[in-house]
DNA sequence: CGGAGAGTTGAGAAACCTCAAAGCAGGTGG
DNA sequence: CCACCTGCTTTGAGGTTTCTCAACTCTCCG
């Protein structure tokens, strides 16, 4: 059951390593499973499309713009946010190498969120039109895909997991978990790591106001569970975050 | 509440659900697009396996059990929900006839949360192998079926912006005038419906306890946006209630 | 060196939660 | 068919968490 849960929690935090082949893209090591053969991923490398480089600050693409590619990402880091049109913005997702950008628009072939780059990033175009002809082709690719996307549904879920039942504290200690999860996964240190994005955008998409970030992180700090200065962030006591997530009301600290 | 739970179970296990045949799911309506010639609704027809019926409380499916099958409502409502180690629970979303259920579940080939029919339903098992299957064959199926899972993920990234950024009145606002509007899209009335589900439930999905659900709807109701008895609610009011959706914290009522 | 944006910290206010009690509705058994 | 029981709902009072507003510091760049 305690395990159950945390799997849950887990799987709901994590952004996985998903994706698709791009070969020209350094994703190999998270895109490709491992059953495709040779010949396949040769097919696959005639979709990756363009590699295109953006700034820190730039938009991938807006809220609104017409959809026709997905994007995976090779270098850097991207956030994704709604915008509701009293102003209000919210951050949907942080999303770093080897990741998919840009689900969200194949329902209506309008984007409904933008994508912004957090500092100088490349991406991979992956025109969609190409993948879905080349997925009724090969049936590893099609499952691959339909993985990423319900991967995407997973991640989502959990989030709203977080956002509805977590306190502060829970909501921030996940968080950091799982940008640790996601380094490790690419062959960064999982204690030790810059944050890319300001306070602000944390907040936003914890559901907390900058101050509360602010505020616990340097309570984390005070209890030894971690060190930070500015966006650099290391976790000194793994274990007691983990419980700190999995465990609702209690954890006194 | 652990009463409840045993109830659930109980009539789980002392109704199998029975399974029957099913030629035409109203999928027509709701789930696929006008554009399917009739030789391919033909081919679809015969990828709808089983129709099976749930009594009240039933699970179509649990968290953990091994994915076989997306599912269409023909009728009937249900719930989804992930499970805390404590029992509380957290519902991800409320689904009515024409939807399709179980999408979080191909990411692992393992269900991610249980689903819970609300009152007596009808379910189509939709075997996700021959829906591929079917889909390398028609593009159109295809497309449809990528579609589905990226307006999944778009209505999460919706409740997303609801957890993190709205009020208890902006939610429950949102979530009256989306019902509405799914009804409507249903040929039933806009303005007055039927909840299916507890307070508590409702609570548990916009990240709020029973009690502030209560209230809310109450003052909803002496403020005349809505006219509540018990599970029926009217909605007598629509501008105002859409106002208090689009804008800021304004709203003074 | 100076300005702008980002981050920290404090105090008071607001929103929501917890605990508690009482009122209702719907199903079940006598 | 009624009485009862159980679970759902409403309402109140007080507590907790998070937000708001504000002042100040820090860091990064030009």
């Amino acid at each position: 059951m305690q395990h159950t849960h945390n799997n849950q929690v887990q799987r709901a935090i994590s952004f996985p390593p998903a994706a698709v082949a791009c070969s020209s893209c350094n994703l190999r090591e998270f895109c490709l499973p491992a059953d495709f053969t040779e010949a396949e991923i040769r097919q696959l490398e005639t979709l990756t499309g363009l590699k295109r480089a953006y700034r820190r600050g730039d938009y991938l693409y807006r809220s609104g713009a017409r959809f026709a590619s997905l994007y995976a990402i090779r270098t850097g880091f991207f956030k994704t946010q709604v915008l509701h049109e009293d102003g209000r913005e919210q951050v949907t997702g942080f999303q770093m190498p080897g990741e998919i950008i840009g689900l969200d628009a194949i329902s209506t072939d309008v984007h409904t969120c933008d994508a912004v780059a957090l500092e100088d990033s490349e991406v991979c175009e992956l025109p969609f039109n190409r993948l879905e002809e080349l997925s009724r082709q090969l049936p590893t690719l099609q499952r691959h895909l339909h993985k990423i996307m319900s991967r995407e549904i997973v991640r989502d879920q959990g989030i709203m997991l977080l956002l509805g039942s977590m306190r502060a504290e829970e909501r921030l200690a996940a968080f950091l978990l799982n940008l640790s999860q996601r380094f490790a996964a690419r062959g960064y240190s999982p204690n030790a790591f810059r944050l890319r994005m300001t306070r602000q955008e944390i907040g936003s998409y914890l559901g907390l106001k900058l101050e509360t970030v602010s505020r616990t992180l340097s309570y984390f700090q005070e209890n030894r569970l971690i060190d930070v200065h500015n966006k650099s962030i290391e976790l000194i006591d793994m274990p007691r975050l983990l419980r700190l997530v999995g465990q609702q009301p209690a954890a006194p600290l």
